[in-house]
DNA sequence: ATGAAAGCGCTAACAC
DNA sequence: GTGTTAGCGCTTTCAT
C-alpha cells in the first residue's frame, strides 16, 4: 500500500524531508535509511514510518557521489545478436543480480568506435567494473589505460595481447583438437575447417609455417585453427591451405564458403565450423548443393544451439558452457570489485564434445 | 596517445584541477568542458590543453546530480535467453545510442519479485526512462505508482490492462487469424494451437465461451488464441477445447504437449505453435512420434527464428518483426523523454506471415 | 565572457 | 546513539 499521494515526482523527498518528518537528524535518518552506523530502535522505526509516508526513494546517484562506487557494472558484447553472448549475458546478470551489481549493456556490433564509444560512457558513468568481449580488432590503448588505472576488467571470450587483464574462455586449442581427432578417428582425411575470422587473419591461417597463427592467437578462431592444424600434423595428415576457408561473419557467407569448398577437384569428406551462425550456413549450403549429411560430407560444429538437435541431420558440436562462461567471467570481477588481489588469469573451461549424427566415415 | 602517467586512478582529476592548471575559473572550465554557455576560444583551448594533460574525465554521476538526468533507460526483459528479447533488444539498444542514451538491462526471469527488484533498482538510479517486458504475473502497483509519478515507460511485447503506458507489439489477434485461415484453407479442419501460457489461463483458454479469453487478453497469447476462435467460428468450425494444449514454457513442455495432441482420439491434422521454443518441441515430438511433416501433420509457428529455414521440414512462420518492435519501443521513450507530450497509444505491428513448407493439405 | 558562490542528496568524520 | 558539519564533482544563478 501507497500511502503517498500520487504525482509526486520520483526523489522529491530527500533524507532531510525524512528526517524532519521523524523529528531526528539527517544523519540519524540516512543511518537508518542506508542501514550503516547505528540507530535505536525508536528512531529506526520513526525514520521508516515517515519515509514510507513520503514514499522516499533513495538516490543512488548521490550516494554514489560520496561512496565512489555505482554497484554498476559494464558489459562489453561484441554482437548481441548472437546466441553465444546471449547465454553468457545470462550467466553474467544472474551472478552481478546476486551479487548486487547492476549491469549497464552495450554492444559493439564489432565497430571499434562503438567499443571506443562504450567503454567511454562506461568510465564517466563510473563503472565499478567491465566485462568486455573485444571486438575483432580492438584498439588496446584505452582500455589498457583503464586497466593500468586499476580499473577491475575481465575479458570475455576473446583475449587481447599483452593486455594485462583477467579472461574467460573455453580451451580452444584443446576444442580445435578434439573436433579434429574426432574425424580423423572415424577415417576422415580431407578435413575442411570454415571460420568467421576477418578477412586480415586470412593469410596468417592459411600459411603453410603453423608458427603465422600466432599473429591470430588473440583471436578464439586462430587458436582453434592452431588445434586443428595439430591434430592433422599429430595423424601425418598434410595440411590444404584451401581447406580453410576464411568466411565472413554471417550465415550466408558460411553457405558460400561451404559451396566452394563442396567446388573444389578433390572436396573435402568433413566439416568443422567455428561457430553456429556457420553451422546454419553449412547446413544451409548442404541443402542447396543437395549433399546428404552426414553421407556425403559429414559436419561437426561449435556451439550447442538450440536447435541443433532438432534439425536433421541432429549436428554433432564441441559444447562451450557458455552460461558457465559468462557466471565465471562475473565471479572473477566480483572478487576484484571486493578488494581480493589476484594474479592476473586465463580462466579457462573445456568444451565438451556431444555426439549426434551429423559425422559419419568418409563415402567410399 | 596519452600524456598522463599511469596509475593515476580514474576520477582523480576534476574540473577544478583543470581550472587551476588552464588559469581559469571552474566555471569557465566546466563551461568549456561540458560545452554549455559561453566560453572563449582562448579559454576553450586553454581548457581543453589542461584537460588532456591530466587526463581529466568528466563525471557523469556528479553531473546527473545537478541535471537530474542520467541519460539511461532501464530494459527490464522477462527472459534473456529467449531469442524474441534478445533480437528487441538489438533494437532497443542500437536506437537508444543513437539518441545518447545508456541501457541498463535487468532480466526478470518471469519472476515478480526479480522483476520488482529491478524496478527499485532502477528507480533508485533514477534512470530517466524504462522499456519493459512485464512478467507473466506482474505486479502492477510499482509500475503504475511509477508512471503515475511521470515516470515514462514503455511496454513491449505484453500488455498490461488498465496500465496507462504505451505499448509496443504486434497486432496479436490478427496474427492468430491469419495463422489459422492459411491453415483453413488449406483444408485443416481439425487444427490445434499450442501456447507457453501460465497454467492460471488455462481455463479461459479451453472455456467455450470466448469471451472468457478478455482475462487473458494482456497476454499476447491470449490474444492470439482469440484470433485462432474467430478464424474457425468464421469457417463454421466448431471449437475443441482439447486442441488448446497450454504447456510450460520449456521446450520439453511443447514436446510434451504435442505428444498428447497426437495422441488424442482424432489428433490434430495442424498445429499452431505461439513462440520459437514450442515450434522447437513441436519438432522434437514429431521426430519421436516418427510424424512425417507436413504429410501427417502440418506446423505454423511464431517468430522467424534463424533456424526456421534450416530445419526440415522449412517452417512456415508467423514472423514478428522483432527489431522494429525494439526500435519503436525505443523510439517512442526517447520522444516522451523529449518532453513531448503525447497520449498513451498502443503501437500496432503487423507480422506477416512466412511461406516454407511446413505446411500441406491434411491427409487423406 | 568570466568568476564567486550556492547548492544537488547523500555520507563520513568528529564531537557530544 | 545522535547531531553538526563538511564536502563529493559538478552546474547554475547572479554579478561583474
Amino acid at each position: 500500500m501507497t500511502t503517498r499521494s500520487p504525482g509526486i515526482p520520483i526523489g522529491d523527498t530527500t533524507v532531510a524531508d525524512v528526517a524532519r518528518l521523524a523529528g531526528v537528524s539527517v544523519a540519524t535518518a540516512a543511518r537508518a535509511l542506508g542501514n550503516y552506523g547505528s540507530v535505536s530502535a525508536r528512531s529506526r522505526e520513526l525514520v521508516s514510518a515517515a519515509a514510507s509516508e513520503l514514499g522516499y526513494r533513495p538516490n543512488m546517484v548521490a550516494r554514489s557521489m560520496i561512496t565512489k562506487t555505482t554497484r554498476t557494472v559494464g558489459v562489453i558484447v561484441g554482437d548481441i545478436e548472437n546466441h553465444f553472448f546471449l547465454s553468457a549475458l545470462r550467466g553474467i546478470t544472474d551472478r552481478l543480480d546476486a551479487f548486487g551489481y547492476d549491469v549497464l549493456l552495450a554492444n559493439s556490433a564489432e565497430e571499434l568506435d562503438r567499443e571506443q564509444r562504450a567503454l567511454q560512457a562506461m568510465v564517466e558513468r563510473r563503472v565499478d567494473g567491465l566485462i568486455v568481449t573485444p571486438a575483432q580488432v580492438s584498439d588496446r590503448e584505452l582500455l589498457s589505460e583503464l586497466i593500468h588505472q586499476g580499473l577491475p576488467v575481465v575479458l570475455l571470450d576473446r583475449r587481447i595481447r599483452g593486455l594485462r587483464a583477467d579472461s574467460v574462455g573455453i580451451r580452444n586449442r584443446e576444442a580445435g583438437r578434439i573436433a579434429t581427432d574426432y574425424l580423423l578417428d572415424r577415417g576422415h582425411r580431407r578435413i575442411a575447417l570454415i571460420t568467421g575470422a576477418g578477412a586480415e587473419h586470412r593469410e596468417a591461417l592459411h600459411a603453410e609455417d603453423p608458427r603465422e597463427l600466432k599473429t591470430v592467437r588473440a583471436s578464439t578462431s586462430g587458436t582453434r585453427a592452431s588445434g586443428y592444424r595439430q591434430a592433422l600434423a599429430a595423424a601425418g595428415v598434410p595440411f590444404i591451405p584451401d581447406y580453410i576457408s576464411v568466411a565472413g561473419f554471417r550465415r550466408e557467407d558460411a553457405c558460400l564458403a561451404t559451396l566452394a569448398l563442396l567446388n573444389l577437384p578433390a572436396p573435402p569428406t568433413a566439416i568443422v565450423t567455428l561457430d553456429s551462425g556457420l553451422t546454419l550456413g553449412a547446413l544451409q549450403a548442404f541443402r542447396q548443393a543437395g549433399i546428404r549429411c552426414p553421407e556425403e560430407c559429414s559436419l561437426i560444429g561449435f556451439d550447442d544451439a538450440e536447435w541443433a538437435e532438432v534439425v536433421s541431420p541432429p549436428i554433432t558440436v564441441m559444447s562451450q558452457p557458455v552460461v558457465q562462461l559468462g557466471e565465471r567471467a562475473a565471479e572473477r570481477l566480483v572478487q576484484r570489485l571486493n578488494g581480493e588481489v589476484l594474479d592476473v588469469a586465463a580462466i579457462r573451461l573445456s568444451a565438451t564434445l556431444i555426439e549426434r549424427s551429423s559425422v559419419a566415415p568418409p563415402p567410399g
